[in-house]
DNA sequence: CCTTGCATGTCGCCC
DNA sequence: GGGCGACGTGCAAGG
C-alpha cells in the first residue's frame, strides 16, 4: 500500500463525471491498483476512487497544466471498463509505502440469519396456532424466508427484513404469486415481518392483503436466552 | 488526519458483532474522530470502521492481553449510539499525522437529477407534441419522476433511471396502477427512460405495455449547452 | 429531526 | 458474467 499526502485536483469520468477542486488530500494506492482519495472528514466513503482492478500511470503534465502548477498527473484506468481517474498533483507533501500482505478477512456474527432463527423458534408470534413448515423454502424464483401454517391449516409465507421497505413487499408479492399457483398450497397468506416497517411499505402491503408484523429483536433474543437457561 | 500502520486485531460491537484477526493494516483516524481500517485490497469499503462523530481513547491492555502481546488498546466510541470499536495493537509499524483542512467537496454531473432536468427541458424526446405537467409528481407511494401529456392530451408517467433495471419497471408499474385509479388522469401511459436498459427490463416493460426510451446523456447535454450559448 | 430514494453504491451468493 | 438480496449500507434532499 502506498500512501501519499498531496495538494491535488481530481477528475473522474466514467459512469458519471465528477470533479474535485484543488485541496490537500490523502491518496491511497492499494496493491490491486485501486486508488482511494480521502479528505479529513466524512464517513468511510472516499471523496473519489477507482475500483480494482486498475492500473496507475504517472505522466508529465501538459504545458498548460505545468504552467498552472501541476507537477505530475496520475492516470488511473480501470482494467475492464473505460472508467478513469485523473489526479493532477500540485504538491507532494508526504509519501510512504508498506506491504500489508493479504488480510485474513472479517468474521461477522449476528445478522439477519439470527432473526430468522428466532422467529422460527417463536413461530406463534405470527399468531396463535401457527406451526413452522420450514425456513428458506425454495421456489423457482428464490427462497421464501419462512413457510408456516396457521390455526386453520392455511399456508403462510413470511418475508423477513431488518428494515421493511417497499422492495421487501414486492419480493413477498412475487413469492405469493408463485406459491398460489400450487394447488397443494393455495391459498397462501403473506406476512411481512421486520424490526421496522416504513409507512409506504405498510400502505402497499395492506393494499395487497399482506399482514405486517413488527418484531422486537431484543425481546425475541430475551426469550431465547430464557429458553437457553432451561438447559 | 492520523495514519498508523500496525499489526492489530479489531472487534466491532454495535448493530452487529464483527471480528478481525491479527494482521497488518492501515488505521486512519480523521479529524472528526472517525476511524477506518483498511487492508491492501478490496474496494473503497474499509474492513471495519467507526462513523463520525466518535471519540478515540487509548488504554493500557489488560494483563491477559498484554501477555499475549497487545501493546495498547484503542477504544473508539460513537458519540450518539453505543456502537464501539476495540482495536488491539500488537505492533506499531508507522505513524504519520497531517492536517488536511476542510475539503471543498465533490462536484458531480450526470446523476439522475441532471438527467431529469434535461429530459424535462427536452420533453419532446418522449415524442412529438408532449408537454411537461411537472417533475416529482407526488403520490401516496412516492414521487413520479416526470408527469407529462402527449399530443392527444393523455397523461404520461415517466420513470427515469441511469441504468434501467427490473426494479425500475416494477416501480413505474406501481405508479401506473395508482395513477390509473384517478379518473381525472386515467388512462395513464408509462414510459421507462434510462441511459441503458437491461434486456430483461425491456421485456418486462414491453409485456406490461410500458414504452422504453434510451437517453443519450452526452447528446442531451450538448443540446443544453447549445441552448445556453444563445444567451 | 425523521423519512425517502439514489448510489460511480459494494459485497457475496448462486446459476 | 448476470441476476438477486443484504448491508453496521452512506448520503442528500425534502417535508
Amino acid at each position: 500500500m502506498r500512501l501519499v499526502i498531496a495538494r491535488c485536483s481530481v477528475d473522474y469520468i466514467g459512469r458519471l463525471r465528477a470533479h474535485l477542486p484543488l485541496a490537500t488530500r490523502l491518496l491511497m494506492v492499494k496493491a490491486d491498483g485501486s486508488v482511494l482519495i480521502h479528505s479529513d472528514g466524512g464517513s468511510y466513503k472516499p471523496l473519489n476512487w477507482m475500483s480494482p482492478p486498475a492500473t496507475l500511470r504517472v505522466a508529465e503534465p501538459e504545458t498548460e497544466d505545468a504552467e498552472s502548477g501541476v507537477q505530475e498527473v496520475w492516470h488511473v484506468q480501470h482494467a475492464k471498463s473505460d472508467d478513469r481517474l485523473v489526479i493532477s498533483i500540485h504538491e507532494h507533501l508526504h509519501e510512504y509505502s508498506h506491504d500489508l500482505g493479504v488480510d485474513p478477512g472479517l468474521v461477522k456474527d449476528g445478522v439477519e440469519a439470527d432473526l430468522q432463527r428466532l422467529l422460527a423458534e417463536q413461530i406463534d408470534r405470527l399468531g396463535p396456532g401457527h406451526t413452522l413448515v420450514r425456513r428458506e423454502y425454495m421456489t423457482a424464483i428464490g427462497p421464501v424466508d419462512i413457510l408456516a401454517r396457521n390455526a386453520d391449516g392455511g399456508t403462510v409465507a413470511v418475508e423477513l427484513k431488518r428494515r421493511g421497505d417497499i422492495d421487501g413487499v414486492e419480493q413477498l408479492t412475487r413469492y405469493l404469486e408463485l406459491l398460489n399457483r400450487d394447488p397443494l398450497l393455495a391459498p397462501v397468506k403473506g406476512i411481512f415481518a421486520a424490526q421496522q416497517i416504513k409507512p409506504q411499505a405498510r400502505v402497499l402491503a395492506t393494499d395487497r392483503g399482506i399482514a405486517c408484523l413488527t418484531l422486537d429483536y431484543d425481546e425475541m433474543r430475551g426469550v431465547d436466552d430464557a429458553d437457553s437457561r432451561l438447559f
